[in-house]
DNA sequence: TGTACATCAGTGAACGCGCGTTCACTGATGTAC
DNA sequence: TGTACATCAGTGAACGCGCGTTCACTGATGTAC
């Protein structure tokens, strides 16, 4: 290998700084939350310059929105393993669990990856990032999408009110990421994993099981 | 008046000064949030060399944990100025809308004072802090027991499951709590504050109104 | 295949800033006699 | 009522820190001939 392909041979030229950068600024935020990512602190990690950076990144800010988005492509992946983990064949059964799972993965990455999930809402600043393609996860679905989905899916088998679907997924976003803050940067945050994990599922199953019906019908059996 | 009680007068005691770092650090949390809360910007407000702030508070952290008390005082005293707003008079009804109440003043506070609120969760850090006298409003009760307290009312009224008050604490708090840090920091921060009332107003209503019952009954007539 | 040169990604020094915290001090207050 | 003195709330200089951002630069890359 020459002297450009071999990262560990000290070139001049880095050749790959802008993704170097976001990785840093990725685990600088996985370490110490939004606040840790820093321009310096990233540049250090990557090993150059911190002027290096405004080659590829316009300003801090620049930086941070694009390590939240990497943030975010995370809380969609998390989602997705839940939902690819879901069983049930019966369709209506099947999106009902499929929208547990959207819950249960936002707030696995929540109570894993705190720092990761704090920086994730600085790559949504605006409803408009809620559907930037760098936020999203293996099935080039954002978090937001992948809600939606989720709900859109409930909806055409009946178990919930088809005219409500907006306000729902407002109410299921703001439940669970509401628990996902108290448990990780408020007052739940000193509660024991095991016990943010059960009351965690709990609301989950709760939030899901009490939407609102159409006509009759209700929860899972 | 002497040269202590003149507040203007310049003399090397200020006399009163907690209280005077204490209301700084309140105001500049509301213009900049928590992170403005600084021991030196709060001693240049108050007229005072920034050391000063030693013989008061024992660190930065500290000054910050007594503002975010605070900021837990103006969210109960905005969700006892809601109930007491309530006119109904049949007993369950009114409970219904003193919780709807609770809510309501959370958001109200909330979107109204963004800095307030966000700078509330330094004064909430643990769950014993929930309970700290310093956190309470007019009526003596904190938020949290205001909530509490709410749902307990509503409960010896029949309209909602009494074995479930805690779990049910939890949702309302996380549902609220989600909207309005999706609304102040998140995706709605950029939505009209119009809209972003009316949301808010639907989501608290149809919570309470989505609570579980205990057996037959459901919501409001 | 070899050379001249434009491009541009990185360097390194410097800027001004604001922060929390320490230290030895000073001057006002209020108490004991 | 007047004086000596202990207390302690404030001062001011200084510490070391890390930050974002600017600037003129330098050296590697890769393209045109």
């Amino acid at each position: 290998m020459g002297p450009t392909g071999d990262a560990s041979t000290r070139s001049y030229h880095h050749g790959d700084l802008r993704p170097a950068l976001l990785r840093a600024g990725y685990e600088l935020a996985r370490e110490g939350g939004p606040a840790a990512v820093t321009l310096r602190a990233a540049t250090r990690r990557a090993g150059v310059t911190a002027t290096a950076a405004y080659r590829h990144f316009a300003s801090h800010d620049d930086l941070l929105r694009a390590v939240g988005a990497r943030a975010l492509g995370d809380l969609a992946r998390s989602m997705e393993e839940y939902q690819a983990r879901v069983v049930a064949t019966d369709p209506a059964e099947r999106a009902h669990e499929r929208l547990v799972a959207v819950g249960d993965g936002y707030l696995a990455l929540a109570l894993d990856e705190p720092g990761v999930f704090g920086t994730a809402m600085f790559g949504l600043r605006t409803l408009a990032d809620a559907r930037d393609p760098d936020s999203a996860g293996g099935s080039g679905r954002t978090p937001f999408e992948l809600l939606t989905d989720a709900i859109a899916d409930l909806t055409t088998h009946g178990r919930i009110d088809a005219g409500r679907t907006q306000e729902i997924a407002v109410t299921c976003w703001s439940t669970v990421h509401g628990f996902a803050d108290l448990a990780t940067r408020g007052p739940f945050r000193t509660l024991p994993r095991a016990d943010r994990d059960a009351i965690g599922r709990r609301l989950v199953r709760d939030l899901v099981d009490g939407l609102p019906v159409p006509s009759g019908g209700g929860g899972p059996s």
